[in-house]
DNA sequence: CCAAATACCGCAAAGGTTTGCGAAAATGTT
DNA sequence: AACATTTTCGCAAACCTTTGCGGTATTTGG
């Protein structure tokens, strides 16, 4: 083990005391010039690092956050998690990545080790499974602020960040209708999330107005693999739709697959739209047509929302992260 | 703020010392078991949880590890850096993401956040850019190891824990060989990374051997894009190919962009065989056969490696992780 | 030349935990 | 009852930094 340098070191070696040392390296008035020179040198030359433990101990605050999510594989987070990350980089700040894996008891191991780290501040996507956020709310309660993204808890009085999830369905839902397509089926994902139920609701309230003649059939799929199988069942039935809408890029990708599976060529024997982050919708050719949800975006907002909170804001916001129609070829 | 319960506090109130307190929540065969009780009791009450930044300041070591890659974007990290915060939460240890960006000067500036936030080990994988990795070994000089991981340093005294390149273009090559194909596309990317040279090189020896009617083209691309252009090119040629080979998931996302614009059946038109984290190749119908290079298992080796470096293992190593043959049915 | 002001610097405490060592109290032994 | 042992606990230092306050020197003004 290399010696590190501290103060005491240096202070010994120029005959000074630890509080001199200290104040010149931090260009106090106090210091003679002479003394800062000659301190700043040997600090330089001993490549001096202030211990961060040691200022973590006397601040008792760390520059460092906390992400949680349920799991990095799926596909929407990494942008989001690059966008907060870069954020964090240029602001000082260290980010501290930790996954549930859809298990709550983890997810609230997690909640413990942000508090005994004593973290800035938590970045929270919820698991499907937790239902209650008391362990997150005792967070704030310590001073650790909570900014829920993505995945957020309903009704209740906290910091949230989410994408516009009626507003990128009805997009959706309106693009399918200036069509003029005639029975469209629409594959959502976990009801037991807010988002879920905000994107159904909003979608099929679309088709519920006046003057609309279109047919909406909607089917429910808790993983690619189902919603693989269960697209297949629809389009092979003697009712099959002409349009099928895809709540996430996760069910995009199963639907995508049945169709392949079955030879069908987009966007003649059947059309797709999706909300998605971007990545997954460009893969295929043509090009899938998608209501952006920017994890890019929404990953900017949620670090502007917490270095506020960080630094007093104590009320409560929900905030919102607009959706736009990326076009593609597929309907 | 809430007040925070230390040792202090309890040893006050009980009117013990602190070091009474400190030991019978350690289970010290000091203390008698009615203070343990006492102390026990009243801890959990008011929920005590030793200041982390003081037990660091103690030992100097904090239980975090630092991961460093380009950027969190590319498809394979996801599952290695979900088995490697596996391992990490299971062994108390916490992780710490920092990209880079491709970008050499953040990525020194991310080793030097590591060294002041003096993490236990540092998980590297390189930018194709980093040609000086002097600051990656300085890291070794302070008692920080450092395991490069999938983009390796080429020729150095490091440790190292790779996928079997070598292997796993030779199995691909020859998995192509036994379907007796005529003519083989094969795309790579980057020539600056050692991985590509490794691939490449194995590939075409493959082709080389005596008795071998099978012809092999080469191209290069250096985005999905890139691919998605070059494949084309080559499937719209008179002298097209029936296998295309991708070196990565990245090619692969390119190339079948391409099959699907031409409308080819796989493996009717065209057969592919790519080498693979395995999420890509599933997206598809039929699957695609590929070699496993996985990120999971990559991530598990090097967890391993990095706890014996931590504990004291000086010499160093490079680690290889077998890959295997999946098969799809696009050959 | 003395008093007052200024420049420069050190002492010590605080932040919370751990641990070797010594001391006091309890128990056992003769 | 006197001594030896064991049990039980407290003191204090160490980890490193920051900062209020007080203390010397040196300089300035009169």
């Amino acid at each position: 083990m290399k010696h590190n340098t501290t103060l005491k070191k240096i202070s010994h070696i120029l005959d000074l005391s630890i509080s001199t040392v200290s104040r010149a390296l931090k260009d106090h008035p106090d210091i003679s010039d002479k003394t800062k020179k000659k301190v700043i040198e040997l600090a330089t030359t001993l490549e001096y690092e202030p211990n961060t433990y040691a200022i973590n101990l006397r601040t008792n605050n760390s520059k460092v956050f906390t992400l949680m999510v349920p799991s990095l594989t799926y596909y929407f987070y990494d942008s989001f998690i690059s966008s907060i990350e870069e954020e964090c980089r240029t602001s000082g700040y260290a980010l501290m990545i930790l996954q549930s894996g859809d298990n709550t008891e983890i997810e609230i191991n997690n909640i413990k080790l942000s508090r005994q780290n004593r973290v800035s501040g938590v970045f929270a996507c919820i698991t499907p499974n937790t239902t209650d956020i008391g362990p997150f709310l005792k967070l704030d309660e310590v001073d650790i602020p909570v900014i829920f993204f993505d995945k957020v808890p309903e009704n209740e009085a906290c910091n949230r960040v989410c994408v516009a999830d009626k507003q990128a369905a009805k997009i959706a839902a309106e693009t399918i209708l200036k069509k003029q397509k005639k029975k469209v089926l629409g594959i959502f994902g976990n009801t037991n999330l807010s988002i879920t139920k905000k994107r159904l609701i909003a979608f099929s309230d679309a088709f519920q107005q006046p003057n609309i003649k279109t047919k909406l059939v909607t089917d429910f799929a808790l993983s690619n693999d189902d919603a693989h199988k269960k697209t297949l069942g629809h389009l092979t039935s003697k009712n099959k739709p002409d349009t099928i809408f895809c709540m996430s890029d996760e069910i995009l990708t199963g639907v995508m697959k049945a169709i392949q599976e079955l030879g069908l060529k987009i966007p003649f024997d059947i059309s797709v739209i999706a909300i998605s982050n971007g990545i997954i919708p460009k893969l295929y050719y043509p090009e899938i047509t998608f209501v952006e949800t920017s994890g890019y975006k929404l990953g900017k907002l949620a670090f502007t929302r917490m270095m506020a909170c960080v630094s007093g804001s104590t009320f409560i916001q929900e905030l919102i992260v607009e959706s736009v129609l990326v076009e593609g070829g597929s309907i």
